[in-house]
DNA sequence: CTGCTTTGGTTGTTGGTACAACTAACCGAG
DNA sequence: CTCGGTTAGTTGTACCAACAACCAAAGCAG
């Protein structure tokens, strides 16, 4: 059917990426995590959501543009965004223009919540991220980082920069 | 107690690169594991598990050296294992040397599953990782992926390179 | 204004991972 | 040889995310 060419295999440098890769993948979340629950009682995914709102008009968003935003899916983002209702920290109400849409806003007690996490979450990621990286290699990360996200998110919704995430 | 400066917030190019290593850390591994399971029935864990131990001296390795290898908890590492060893793609045998070890073997039926999996989820990783990047990237992508590991993970346990992971 | 399709979001279930507690084997000091 | 500590691994629980099914509002054809 697919009369394709077998793919040509990995060759060392791109092995040596790869596995280097991955093993980021899969690391780097469960320190954000760590970090953020035990001295915030936050989830980095929750973190991401509060810094989106924060930082948007009437710290107001819709449900669709911040699951695109966040690189989740609309039902991963719903039920976060009721657990954050639940605590007070995120307030939902029905969209007046399109009764469909919902409008999640940050509380008072939900931007409290983030500015306690940000220095902490903040020296993390510089620990683990940018202190080990000299200038080119930052851009050079981003920029390879970009071309892949062209592949995995073909929309390219994800990473608008809105200024404050963390 | 820890007398220490606010941390400096990011600038826009540390922002950026930020970003786009949250999202390529939070949408590639449901991008391998939907392609593997599809076609495949395997989570990409279970595959890096596999092709492990597919290299490995008598196609077996100790739990622990596994679980470092595959950036996995031993706990993790031991629950996936016993669900391999359930579907007959591994095998668990106590280590003569130490009866504290256990040694898991990769079994012909694992072989046939890790051989038949391997070409698509090769193309998956060129065609989302490699096709979008030229060698320059892939050698600065991995120079700073190196560097970021050595602070995500001290041990340095990780990368490894044992030749055939995809 | 009727009916079909698409869009926006929620809910239930299922499965996988983390964390903590536990058992068994090894090991070194007395 | 035995006793405290360490190492290797398993098990149980609790939580989080993916997936599928579902509901409601909007848009659009006739």
């Amino acid at each position: 059917m697919t009369g394709e060419d077998e793919p040509r295999w990995l060759d060392r440098a791109e092995m040596t990426a790869w596995l280097r890769l991955i093993a980021v993948a899969e690391r780097l979340p469960g320190v954000l995590d760590t970090q953020l629950r035990r001295e915030s009682g936050l989830t980095h995914f929750e973190y991401q959501v509060l810094a989106m709102l924060s930082d948007a008009p009437d710290r107001t968003l819709r449900m669709t543009f911040l699951s695109l935003q966040t690189n989740a899916t609309l039902p991963r983002l719903s039920h976060v965004v009721k657990r954050l209702e639940d605590r007070g920290l995120v307030a939902r109400s029905v969209a007046p223009e399109d009764k469909r849409a919902i409008n999640a806003m940050l509380t008072d007690e939900g931007f409290a919540a983030l500015a306690a996490a940000a220095p902490g979450h903040l020296a993390t990621v510089r620990e683990h991220v940018f202190d080990p990286l000299s200038d080119a290699q930052v851009r050079a990360l981003s920029e390879a980082l970009g071309a892949i996200l062209t592949r995995v998110d073909p929309s390219g919704d994800a990473p608008q920069d809105r200024r404050a995430t963390t």
